[in-house]
RNA sequence: GGGCGAUUAGCUCAGUGGUAGAGCACUGCCUUCACACGGCAGGGGUCGCAAGUUCGAACCUUGCAUCGCCCA
């Protein structure tokens, strides 16, 4: 006997145990079949799971069992990936908070490295254990890292990383450059653009008077409130605005817009810089904008991107102020500046202090304007970035991109929903050069190596480059590493073995479908295209469903620093993981996040409960597992009618599983598990199953039996632990003699509705709701049983009436069903479809409310019908509308007219009472 | 500043030209032999605003308002 719940937390672990044991997770490895891949977005290896993992992984999974049971020859592909700036920087504060005084520093490259990766075995990635709490089937056999088998000096991670990086650079596709980089002070490391956030914050403007040079002076022009010139003031100075006054230290030059009347006569002479005494040229340049501040900008062209451009147009060469750890420069850099000693060595901030306290003290400190301004902060590190010279590594991007838009705008990879396109070429169409190396150990080493004339050997080992460089000659490896980014750009390749052309690679790319969120489509999405497109010639996947961010209830996003991040695997304690995978599901669909409350993913766990329960019932009246139901041989209504139901949902699940709509999948499998066979179904054969018709018993608990078999079938992939435990419980022993029921074959039913079935059961269905509403309406006492006649009924109802007196009377509570031909006095009647029904209750109820029941049932009716006339009379719908509408509405008259004229006279026999 | 999107019941959201829907919450009744993590019944929306297209608009077009996200 199954108990009164279903116990996930007993259950869940054992069966993902017995799956992954009997190795369900594999490939079948059938090749008659269509194989099906999907290659997971590798979290961290210092990641655990969060909600947005959660739902992301429930939908590949969903996705993966349900082409499982299609029959597909299904791979998903695990791992993790490296992680450079996050894993480095989780090891660092391991060794800090060790209190041995150690650091990386005096670890030593190597050492430090080895640390990393012992950190890795040991307590990297946990994520993984997490996810298979949610049940995900990935092949964890084939568990995949992107920095490849440490134990494996070939492994085809590296090997791959090294491919592309030299094909890359001998095709010219990657090269040197020394360009501003976002530089992270913190980590001392180049990143990319998509690492750096730009957060508003509380900032300051201070307008900076620059004296000019040569005893030049202009007129300014001063304007009152409401922007007219009212006067003009002499100056012999011009004011720049800038939120980083330290900078002025390296700036080249102030700009002004060439259009600009007011410093028109100022373009081409000079301004003297305070501290550093530098005289530099006023420039026009289209860069500054006259309805801002004062209309003037300066430029520091080594720290600033715009100002990197305004100097290359005017010819500046940039002046360097700043170092690796942001401080003011010291030696040659700062002598090229004329940086005084005071400000040499200061922290950015201390030296941004100085120099505006210099400014005061010279009186040309004209204004502090308090303001929110946009600070690039470094996602890692939390500290502001600093735009930078440096030599780095590139990718040219530009070039790669083209075949990868292409690839969408030719349909080969097509973006579910389709909208995320615009986000695609939006990025790529303005893509710019991807940095591509690190300053950091942990990561893929570059494989170039330096000759001490600075000639740069790109090559797959140290040997080779060695040969290229010639006997004698002293080569140095780059010390940086790759963007992590760089490896996981190949994962849709590499985790099936590439560069080695291997069955997996043969089979399982390109992938069908890769499933991922939003944010993620310019750091990975992009990249897996282009990378793919390049090196196998084929794009990495067909589809790829974008879909929806978890946010918190109140529609926030989910951080550990706000504080409202819930922890998917407290919920699956509380819970189970059905209950949260389900919760994912219905809300898949739902616009373009999803919020996230604890009350509904209990109430999916009531769901859980509710199929629980009929299984429950189920076995209770020796419902069992028939195996299969010959549709043509079944014969009483309720059965071929839930065998019509049951084909209609799984058809409709099928459907929007394999078009990515989630939700209508989830939304389908509710309605009819709650709504037709346990609300309806199950209540409608009692009387059958308690009855003493032996065939009409046996033929109700096979389908029953084999209803909820089918049932557990489409509801698995989003419910995996309960369905199978079901499959078991309800026949012991199936799994060994069937196997479980994730490898049971997808439903696909040879049953066509019986439309005589389907029209009889329906009007059960309404007779009873309406019966039972008219009581609750009327206030008949829940408890008692009450006579009611069908009047003048006809051959059909009564018969059909006759055929489910029981159910009727059970589900309606009725006393006794008689057949009249006229209303019965005391009765208050209704109208189900073209029969009149009276309940004869007048004495029970108060007939005034029924009055009012039937009063405003007319008004509303006579609105409709008035409406609906009102339409047929104009000429224009009548000659415009499509036939088959203005049909509809001629029928819903006549319908709706029979109805009223039966309503009235029920209304009329409750006159006397 | 550029782009994307949202606005429908108290809440979360479906619905994309033909009589406004679901889940949750709410109200009343019911401890009926699968389930109170339940059953039955019910209340609740001029579909953000305005104009237009159309026989007909929540849906298409334009404008406005409010909110959100991405990029600069």
């Amino acid at each position: 006997m199954l108990d009164q719940r279903f116990d996930p937390a007993e259950a869940e672990a054992r069966l993902y145990k017995a799956w992954e044991e009997a190795g369900c997770f594999k490939p079948s490895g059938d090749t008659s079949a269509q194989a099906y891949s999907i290659v997971i977005p590798p979290p961290n290896v210092t990641g655990v799971l969060h909600m947005g993992h959660a739902l992301n992984n429930t939908l590949q999974d969903v996705l993966v069992r349900f082409e499982r049971m299609r029959g597909k020859n299904v791979l998903w592909q695990p791992g993790t990936d490296h992680a450079g700036i996050a894993t480095q920087m989780v090891v660092e504060r391991q060794m800090a908070a060790e209190g041995k005084n150690e650091s990386r520093a005096s670890l030593g490259r190597d050492a430090f490295v080895d640390r990393v990766w012992a950190w890795k075995e040991e307590s990297g990635g946990a994520i993984v254990g997490q996810l298979k709490r949610l049940g995900a089937s990935c092949d964890w056999s084939r568990e995949a890292f992107t920095m490849g088998d440490r134990n494996d000096p070939d492994n085809n991670m590296m090997r791959a990383v090294t491919k592309v990086f030299v094909e890359l650079f001998d095709k010219g596709l990657i090269y040197r450059d020394k360009r501003l980089v976002n530089w992270d002070p913190h980590f001392q490391t180049a990143i990319s653009d998509l690492e750096v956030d730009q957060r508003e914050v509380a900032g300051h403007y201070w307008h900076l008077r620059y004296p000019l040079a040569d005893g030049v002076t202009y007129l300014h022009p001063i304007k009152d409130e409401d922007g007219n010139v009212v006067e003009s003031e002499m100056r012999d100075y011009i004011v720049v605005a800038t939120s980083r006054p330290e900078t002025m230290l390296g700036d080249t030059g102030v700009a002004v817009h060439p259009e600009d009347s007011r410093y028109a006569g100022l373009v081409g002479k000079f301004v003297e810089l305070p501290i550093v005494g530098r005289r530099v040229p006023i420039i026009a340049d289209d860069y500054a904008d006259p309805t801002k501040g004062s209309g003037a900008v300066k430029i520091t062209p080594a720290h600033d991107f715009n100002d990197f451009e305004v100097g290359k147009r005017a010819g500046h060469t940039p002046l360097n102020i700043l170092d690796a750890t942001a401080h003011i420069v010291d030696g040659e850099d700062a002598d090229a500046a004329g940086i005084p000693s005071a400000y040499r060595g200061q922290d950015r901030f201390d030296a941004r202090k100085k120099v505006v306290a210099a400014f005061e003290a010279a009186g040309l400190l004209q204004e502090i304007e308090n303001l929110k301004i946009e600070q690039p902060f470094g996602d890692r590190s939390n500290v502001v970035i600093e735009p930078w010279m440096t030599d780095q590594w590139y990718v040219d991007a530009k070039t790669m991109a083209q075949p990868a838009i292409a690839a969408v705008k030719e349909g080969k990879t097509r973006f579910v929903p389709e909208t995320w396109e615009k986000t695609y070429y939006n990025w790529m169409d303005n893509i710019q050069p991807w940095c591509i190396s690190r300053q950091l150990w942990w990561g893929h080493r570059i494989p170039a190596w330096f000759a001490d004339d600075g000639t740069i050997y790109v090559a797959h080992s140290e040997e080779e480059a060695q040969a290229q460089a010639g006997k004698g000659v002293t080569l140095k490896q780059d010390d940086d590493v790759l963007d992590t980014w760089f490896s996981s750009a190949l994962w849709p390749f590499s985790t099936m073995g590439w560069p080695d052309k291997t069955p997996e690679l043969e089979t399982f790319y390109p992938t069908a479908t890769l499933v991922t969120a939003f944010d993620i489509i310019f750091f990975w999405v992009a990249r897996m295209m282009m990378m793919g497109i390049e090196f196998t010639g084929e794009v990495p996947f067909k589809d790829v469903y974008i879909h929806a961010l978890v946010l918190d209830e109140k529609g926030q996003k989910m951080s550990k620093s706000k504080g409202n991040a819930m922890d998917p695997l407290e919920l699956v304690d509380e819970y189970g993981a059905d209950a949260l995978r389900f919760f994912m599901g219905r809300m898949a669909g739902q616009g373009r996040n999803i919020r996230l409350s604890k009350q509904a993913v209990e109430s999916t766990r009531n769901f859980a409960t509710k199929l629980w329960n009929a299984a429950r019932f189920a076995e209770m009246n020796e419902c069992g597992a028939p195996g299969e139901v010959d549709f043509a041989s079944v014969t009483s209504p309720v059965n071929r009618w839930i065998l019509g139901e049951l084909a209609a949902c799984e058809a409709e699940a099928t459907k929007a599983i394999a078009e990515y709509r989630f939700n209508d999948a989830a939304a389908a499998l509710y309605r009819f598990i709650w709504h037709i066979l346990c609300d309806w179904y199950l209540e409608l054969i009692k009387p059958l199953l308690m009855g003493m018709d032996d065939g009409a018993k046996q033929e109700t608990r096979d389908v029953c039996g084999y209803v909820i078999d089918e049932t557990l079938k489409l509801l698995h992939p989003f419910m995996p632990f309960v369905t199978e435990e079901l499959w078991e419980r309800r026949a012991p022993g199936r799994v060994e003699a069937q196997g479980f029921l994730m490898h049971q074959s997808w439903p696909d039913y040879d049953i066509k509705r019986d439309s005589g079935a389907d029209t009889e059961i329906q009007w059960v269905l309404d007779l009873i709701s309406e019966i039972r509403s008219l009581r609750s309406d009327l206030g008949v006492p829940a408890g008692s049983k009450i006579p009611i006649s069908l009047v003048s009924a006809g051959p059909v109802i009564e018969d059909r009436a006759i055929r489910h007196e029981d159910i009727l009377k059970r589900l309606a509570r009725l006393e006794l069903i008689a057949v009249t031909d006229t209303l019965p006095t005391g009765a208050v009647s209704t109208v189900v479809g073209e029969t009149v029904v009276a309940l004869v209750i007048a004495d029970q109820i108060d007939v005034a409310e029924a009055r009012k029941r039937l009063d405003k049932e007319v008004a509303q009716l006579d609105k409709d019908i008035m409406a609906t006339e009102k339409k047929l009379g104009n000429e224009a719908f009548v000659s415009k509308a499509p036939v088959e509408i203005v049909e509809e509405n001629r029928e819903r008259i006549v319908e709706w007219s029979g109805r009223r004229e039966k309503l009235k006279a029920a209304r009329k026999s409750l006159e006397g009472l």
